[in-house]
DNA sequence: TCCGTTACGTA
DNA sequence: CGTACGTAACGGAC
């Protein structure tokens, strides 16, 4: 057994190396000594766990209490892989920072399956987020290990221990996100990076379990939030189906498309289309009056909005080939480069991210920021043989929430007696809707005022952001308020409540923290942090039901399944029903859209009924 | 190699 | 006093 001491805020921890089989009764003993709770992590070739029929592999196995850990050389063979298994099963709880990677992990290398890990699973993540979700850039904790650590337990050892996987990359010449397989499994920056982990999470648990407000415990969202996190990791296993033709067949026509632009972007004397610099540099060399700057730099700003507006050959190559590149890149290159070996993708769903509590999907499918409108880049997912895809969405989710919520009586009829509510507020600002039906002419104008005053904006953001006039914009933001007295009663007992006790509870007993330079902002948190949790208990509804296996994605206020043909219609009714949900009276409405096999087919279907 | 900035896509 | 994200490219800092 090698021996590691360190100490953190100066106080001793020993991390024990297995070496060989000798080693392993020692670990056998610590395992079960601490198996009522037990630190854990992995460390592995890279973060694509699909591949494990590939070239992934486990390299550490690493488990721990407060103060002392053992690492596991899972690598070097089958006996040390078994040790890591029995220590698995034998655990009574687990807790682990990110925790449904390592299960993943687990599942396909040590072969324990995620079904037994995550009833016995924390995760400090989530945790962490109970407390305070923010980023570092918003003066929060951060959710990374790293930054947990930094905040709660010893800056200097996170920064250290951060460092050494850094200075590993150094010394052997690579970048750090390619050091992963080739350290070597003895070297000892290595093994005290992995032997910390397991102390890192077990003693993150600790402190975030003393941190989390009572009226958040209380509502039971400790239990909630694991278990939705166990439902989108077996999305994430599931993984889709990617249509692998029709995505090369993207990457070809986009590589040819962006290389006719970039020719005549070249031609036109930018080199780089992506250089807003050199863009602009051509411009005022060709004459070309410039004058919105960028926020920060002060560098001419050269957004799609300028470009188009300008007469200018340059424009349009640069607004398309960008578009063509950057839709090849992130699209269907990605996607095909992460495919598993069943020509499936996984993308990272984590489960509990934004400020306000919201999924976010990243990886192999950013799933949340497909273009809409057009199917192009959803051909390429697919529902399994046989079956159907389908799209089941929440109808005007936040404004419903706002309703309800804030018992606005207005609010509620409009919803109750399906009227349209961009109406209601076109007409208090404008007067009344037209003779002989129809919407209001002002529509759009109260559509914007209805969304922008539920994000917290005012006047302006309307004005600027749906093109209304700085009349009428002024206009119809008061007139939203005065509509609604009891939406801005809401807002104003959020408002209150953040500048006393700096943020909010949402409707499910989520506290998000408000900055107090921003107040205005509370509303949103609530509105989106309590509909985040009505798509989080559909979710969890349907895994209860047993209708978990059909789910592909969360898309914030929509769910995507892979149904099969024969019960296509009966599931979709079961699953929407489990989706709905009466808040103080008022439905949520959930609505399926059956397609063929894509998901672009379920646009196409939409686009074909306008 | 890392990181801040800009830009653009979504709910 | 519009909110919340992820990704790509660029270009200066290290």
């Amino acid at each position: 057994m090698r021996l590691i001491d360190y100490k953190i805020k100066g106080e001793p921890i020993r991390i024990n190396v297995v070496e060989t089989e000798d080693d392993l009764p020692a670990f056998q003993t610590f395992i079960e000594r601490n198996r009522r709770l037990l630190g854990w992590d992995t460390e592995t070739t890279g973060l694509d766990w699909w591949n494990h029929d590939r070239d992934f592999r486990i390299r550490l196995a690493q488990f721990g209490n407060a103060r002392e850990s053992f690492v596991l050389p899972a690598e070097r063979g089958q006996v040390y892989r078994n040790a890591a298994r029995w220590a698995l099963w034998a655990a009574e709880r687990l807790v682990a920072h990110n925790g449904t990677f390592d299960q993943h992990v687990a599942e396909h290398t040590l072969g324990v399956p995620l079904e037994k890990l995550a009833p016995k699973s924390l995760d400090s993540k989530i945790t962490g987020h109970l407390v305070d979700g923010r980023k570092v850039k918003e003066g929060g904790p951060g959710l990374a290990l790293e930054d947990q650590v930094a905040f709660y337990i010893d800056r200097e050892a996170a920064k250290e221990i951060k460092g050494s996987m850094t200075a590993i990359a150094k010394e052997l010449k690579v970048k750090k996100e390619d050091v992963w397989p080739i350290v070597p499994l003895d070297h000892p920056d290595y093994l005290l990076y992995a032997g910390a982990d397991p102390m890192w999470a077990y003693r993150l648990l600790h402190i975030h379990l003393n941190r989390i407000k009572a009226k958040t415990k209380a509502s039971g969202l400790l239990s909630w939030e694991h278990r939705l996190s166990h439902s989108t990791a077996r999305m994430e296993r599931r993984g889709v189906l990617l249509d692998v033709p029709y995505a090369e067949a993207r990457v070809a026509e986009l590589k040819e498309e962006e290389d006719k632009w970039v020719k005549v972007a070249n031609g036109l004397g930018v080199e780089k289309i992506g250089s807003g610099r050199q863009i602009a540099a051509v411009l005022l060399a060709d004459g070309i009056k410039l004058t919105k700057k960028t926020l920060k730099s002060g560098e001419w700003s050269m957004t799609d909005d300028v470009l188009s507006a300008i007469e200018h050959p340059l424009c349009e190559a640069i607004i398309k080939g960008k578009k063509a590149s950057k839709q090849k890149g992130t699209w269907f290159e990605n996607a095909l480069k992460n495919r598993d070996s069943q020509g499936r993708i996984h993308p990272s769903i984590n489960s509990l991210q934004c400020r306000t509590s919201r999924m976010t999907i990243t990886g192999a499918f950013p799933a949340q920021t497909v273009p809409k409108g057009t199917s192009y880049v959803r051909h390429m997912l697919l529902a399994d043989e046989g079956h159907n895809w389908c799209c089941t969405d929440y109808g005007n989710m936040e404004l419903r929430g706002l309703a309800a919520w804030s018992g606005d009586p207005t609010m509620l009829k409009a919803f109750h007696e399906n009227l349209d509510l961009h109406d209601m507020t076109a007409t208090t600002a404008f007067g009344p809707m037209p003779e002989g039906g129809g919407h209001h002419p002002m529509r759009q104008y109260g559509k914007g005022a209805n969304y922008t005053a539920c994000f917290g904006g005012g006047w302006n953001a309307v004005h600027q952001q749906y093109g209304v006039p700085e009349k009428e914009a002024r206009k119809v933001v008061s007139a939203f308020w005065e509509t609604y007295p009891r939406a801005k009663a809401l807002s104003k007992r959020l408002m209150d409540q953040a500048r006393r006790q700096g943020g909010i509870y949402t409707a499910t007993g989520r506290w998000i923290p408000v900055d107090v330079e921003r107040p205005y902002a509370a509303l949103n948190y609530f509105v989106q942090g309590s509909c985040r949790d009505i798509t989080a208990q559909g979710i969890l509804r349907i895994e209860k039901a047993g209708y978990g296996d059909f789910m592909r994605l969360p898309v914030h206020d929509e769910i995507c399944f892979s149904f099969p043909k024969e019960h296509a219609l009966e599931l979709a009714r079961e699953t929407k029903l489990l989706m709905e949900y009466t808040v103080n009276g008022l439905l949520i409405p959930a609505d399926p859209e059956i397609g063929e096999r894509s998901w672009g087919d379920v646009i196409d279907l939409e686009n074909s009924k306008h």
